[in-house]
DNA sequence: TTTATAATTCGATATTTCTAGAATTATAGT
DNA sequence: ACTATAATTCTAGAAATATCGAATTATAAA
């Protein structure tokens, strides 16, 4: 995963609501909830949850599918793994001393 | 990690320039950078510089020591991991259907 | 066609966040 | 005391986000 993509998907989990719509999505496992499912649960207005719901397709974190007049949401296989990924790689390892680089930038 | 924790972890990092420095910062590694030197290799103006490192340190993703004049910034060491952890533990497991409980919601 | 249901879009407001210059604080050197 | 440096705080405006009722669209059923 890029660094865009990464941040992305951060910024849009990072809002609470957002977060608890997620959370709700991967226990619900394969087959996912309908808007309306995640609406009971979470009894937020419908408006609203449909503007963070469409946040989260933005970023790739959901999926979304037609079945007449329901919506069914789950989550994005692989996303996750993709972004902890990205977490691990670019965020959990030091690369040594960098305060030489520190001081040539500072010099030059 | 809890939750609240992590949604305010998510949060910070998902604003790109927060991310850069962190990013930056564990580059660095142990030893960290200064504000100064932080400053000189994202070349953002010292205020709003200021500004997002209070972000980090409020949400616990890095640690900042005066030492004289200068202030050494780095990463809060196991953090990440413990934020990588939830998003496993949390966001990546599926705890198969849902239906029924959504269903006895609308029921009820 | 009329009615009901599922969900989105619109619109207006409230709130938060971002940005960055100016002023300030803290520390150190002369 | 004076000067310089490192960094923060103050302040204000701009931009982005969040909230949610009302209106609308889409689908289905009577």
């Amino acid at each position: 995963m890029e660094m865009d993509q990464a941040a992305k998907c951060l910024s849009e989990l990072g809002n609470p609501t957002r977060l608890a719509v997620f959370r709700l999505l991967v226990r619900a496992g394969d087959q996912g909830l309908t808007v309306g499912g995640i609406q009971k649960h979470l009894e937020i207005p419908a408006s609203t949850l449909s503007h963070h719901l469409s946040h989260l397709v933005w970023a790739g974190l959901i999926l979304q599918e037609r079945d007449g007049r329901t919506l069914h949401c789950r989550t994005q296989p692989g996303v996750m793994d993709e972004l902890v990924g990205f977490l691990r790689d670019e965020c959990c390892k030091g690369f040594g001393d960098m305060t030489e680089v520190s001081a040539v930038k500072t010099a030059g």
